[in-house]
DNA sequence: CGTTGATTTGACCAGTTGGTCAAACCAAGA
DNA sequence: TCTTGGTTTGACCAACTGGTCAAATCAACG
């Protein structure tokens, strides 16, 4: 019988989550520190450890949050819709997401580059598993003739690549750009890519 | 009058370089370790504070050597070549980077996932006068009629992109393509795409 | 108000970190 | 062979790391 959690405990845990995220998206796992985590999250280091056993324990919490959500946009690809607008809208989804939670592409990125020492079990498992549905899927469209013929595995590829870019690479973008806004530009730039790159 | 560098100074040097290299791209600047560095080379630590002031020069060594090469394919884009074959052909001098150099590219993937706090600098100034160059140059072709009319800025991102996708986030491509090898799909779905983007 | 359980913290610990230094070692030319 | 200057290292240090713990503090309910 787990006791419901409190007021504070719900104010701390996502205090410390987010402070998590803040760090570990930047510094990564082994870069990152405990007195960095709780003194952005406004806690003592023991009381962050009152809340999380340890620092890998924050961490992994994220991961898994993140996990979940991430994997989301690419199954909601529908295999009766309109296959080009199918793939243009994933890539607005994923684009979105880039915008909205740049922190949350930096901490995958983070990972990945470290070796995916934490996820690639469900990396070679359940994401292999979705994309390669996913791909079947881009294939089968191929193969009808709705679609231009392209390899549907790059194809995602491509799309990740596109937009986690502009959250994980977002300084250099705006170092580029100077005063101008990416987004909007690279919405334009994807719908045009994906359009002039799937019409048969 | 500086002394020209021994046999023994030339090859430790390159060998804590190499050894910088391989742990700095998996663990960005602050997640690496001295002790790490040291063993990869085979050189005690105080042997590697020998020929190395401290850790950070040791990375910012990296760091400028990285520039160098990094901005040079870029610089190669010739206004007065076929348009576009001259961005596909940039788009695979930077594929085959990714492929021949992916330790480097990690290694500026985490500079820039922290922030770029050494090379922002260099991002606002250099790179950005030589992409704005050329932009201006894929700007006048498209103005031209002689490719597709895309916003020059986002097609070097997505170049950027595209291609160091597949250095940087390598484990999980394998992950997903199994024992599939990736740059072979990968450069043929880069041709097919800027074909596609370009011509008119 | 008093009590009880949740929350917070200062003091502390052992291991690791980047870096120093004097002493030892070694290669090669005279 | 001896000398000299480049090279290597063990011992060491102060600062920082993740984590512990007992004691203090706080919130809320009866």
């Amino acid at each position: 019988m787990t006791k419901p959690p409190t007021r504070i405990q719900l104010r701390n845990r996502t205090a410390i989550l987010d402070a998590g995220l803040d760090v570990f998206s930047k510094y990564g796992f082994r870069g990152s520190t405990l007195d960095q985590i709780a003194q952005a999250a406004g806690l003592s280091k023991p009381n962050l450890l009152y809340y999380f056993p340890s620092k890998e324990a924050i961490h992994t919490a994220l991961l898994e949050r993140l996990l979940e959500n991430w994997l989301a946009p690419l199954q909601a690809l529908d295999p009766k819709g309109d296959p080009v607008r199918e793939i243009v809208d994933y890539a607005r989804r994923k684009l979105t997401l880039s915008q909205n939670y740049p922190r949350e592409s930096r901490l995958f990125a983070n990972e990945i580059l470290q070796g995916a020492p934490r996820i690639y079990d469900t990396l070679r498992t359940d994401l292999k598993t979705m994309v390669d549905g996913k791909a079947a899927i881009i294939k089968g469209w191929a193969q009808a003739g709705q679609i231009a013929d392209i390899d549907p595995h790059h194809l995602i590829f491509s799309i990740w690549a596109l937009t986690q870019h502009y959250a994980d690479f977002d300084v250099q973008v705006r170092a580029v750009l100077g005063d101008k806004p990416p987004y909007d530009g690279a919405a334009v730039f994807l719908d045009t890519l994906y359009e002039k790159l799937l019409r048969p």
